[in-house]
DNA sequence: CGACCATTTGATATGGATCAAGCGATGTGG
DNA sequence: CCACATCGCTTGATCCATATCAAATGGTCG
């Protein structure tokens, strides 16, 4: 369900033939030019669980949560998607997770069907949605050795992989609260608080503020990285 | 690397096309046209993380389990391919997880170019390789999901697992050993074990042998599933 | 039968959860 | 512009689920 900004089905834009790229091209740039731009603010939900996946996006400004609840009302964040991500991409027909905006957020909207029609004939798309499928799946992958791991290497992989895709040198800016991180983490709030306090204690980091923090020591994070 | 058994390059069969399945197919029947059987002894390596991805893999008989060894040796088990799964699928050139066969085993091996090769001129197959690239993500996720979960809930749900894979009325005779449970679902033996004792004084289940396990009560193990 | 390995069971330790305050920043209404 | 309510974060005290350490049991194969 969109909450925040109605996609009217008039507005999205039919891709014409000559907005394609050249054969050859790299077929990301193809995906873009099918896009709608929309927005939603703080804690708009994009789209729910099991709602049909009609649309996949990419994230232009912002950052965005998918997420499942479990029936006792635990919740397990998927993945936060900051700009240039593409998300909500399936092989499937529904989405698997439901996805939020954390902060206002600025989001490609683009046509699933468009797309896989344009992929049935044009390889070079069929074979760049199974590559983003492919590097989903790493991810996944990724995050699930997370979650076998000590609160400290959880913490310290995730602080390395946030600094990693800001590319701001050592600051790094959160876009989410301590309850995000928690739930992406496997862990509770007071964990992660206690962590990063300890990892501040040890000079590995600094947390100039709550939402801010300075990797001081980046062998030390790499060793809890395990 | 191949422990027990050699590949020798030159035993590949090329498909050729008369042995393509009529357009329209389900293109699985034609993957599965392009393998060679091997057999593969108790704990040999099919193939290990990081190595090229060449083939891909399809179980006829046996079981094989994947997995990641941590730095400091924790295992995690990715999965336990039974007869019928496909694995080894890489959409990068290079396996993620290392692959072992748990019992004497016979799988296919299918070469991966050649399928690549093939979904370049046939959409079918494109679309094949991408369905079962998301089929493997949503699996994940679902093992994701698991590691959140208590170790009563995460046994319930191996349990089911394992039922429903074997559709075999309410017996179960599970292919690996507590060690394998236990680094499937990030647990030790020791509360695997325990934990199996206490479904089975519940009667929830039943534990005829340590490698039999009869489902009794599946409404309260749906309900651990949570 | 005896050795070996997998599994179970028991006793204890511990990392992270839970319960409960305190604190600091942010915003709102008077 | 300040007083106060709110919200997110931190810190403290205690509890508990699961890990760890250790031993007993059982099943399998020479």
């Amino acid at each position: 369900m969109l909450t925040q900004t109605q996609i009217s089905s008039a507005s999205f834009k039919q891709p014409t033939s000559r907005n394609l790229p050249p054969a050859g091209d790299h077929a990301l740039g193809t995906i873009e030019l099918m896009g709608t731009p929309m927005s939603f603010s703080r804690n708009a939900e994009i789209y729910g669980e099991n709602e049909p996946a009609d649309y996949l996006y990419k994230v232009i400004s912002g950052t965005v949560r998918t997420y499942k609840i479990l029936a006792d009302g635990r919740r397990q964040i998927g993945a936060f998607h900051m700009p240039g991500d593409i998300f909500g991409l399936e092989a499937g027909d529904s989405h698997t997770f439901s996805a939020e905006a954390i902060a206002d957020s600025k989001v490609l909207v683009i046509k699933r069907s468009a797309l896989v029609a344009l992929a049935a004939r044009d390889n070079d798309v069929a074979r760049q949605l199974w590559t983003l499928t492919g590097r989903e799946l790493h991810r996944v992958q990724d995050h699930m050795m997370l979650l076998i791991k000590t609160a400290q290497e959880r913490v310290a992989s995730f602080l390395l992989e946030m600094a990693d895709r800001a590319s701001a040198s050592a600051a790094v800016d959160l876009p989410m609260s301590r309850q995000d991180i928690a739930d992406y983490l496997g862990l509770t709030i007071e964990t992660i608080s206690r962590t990063l306090t300890q990892l501040e204690s040890d000079a590995a980091i600094e947390l100039p503020t709550s939402r801010r923090i300075v990797l001081r020591n980046r062998p030390a994070l790499n060793r809890l990285n395990a």
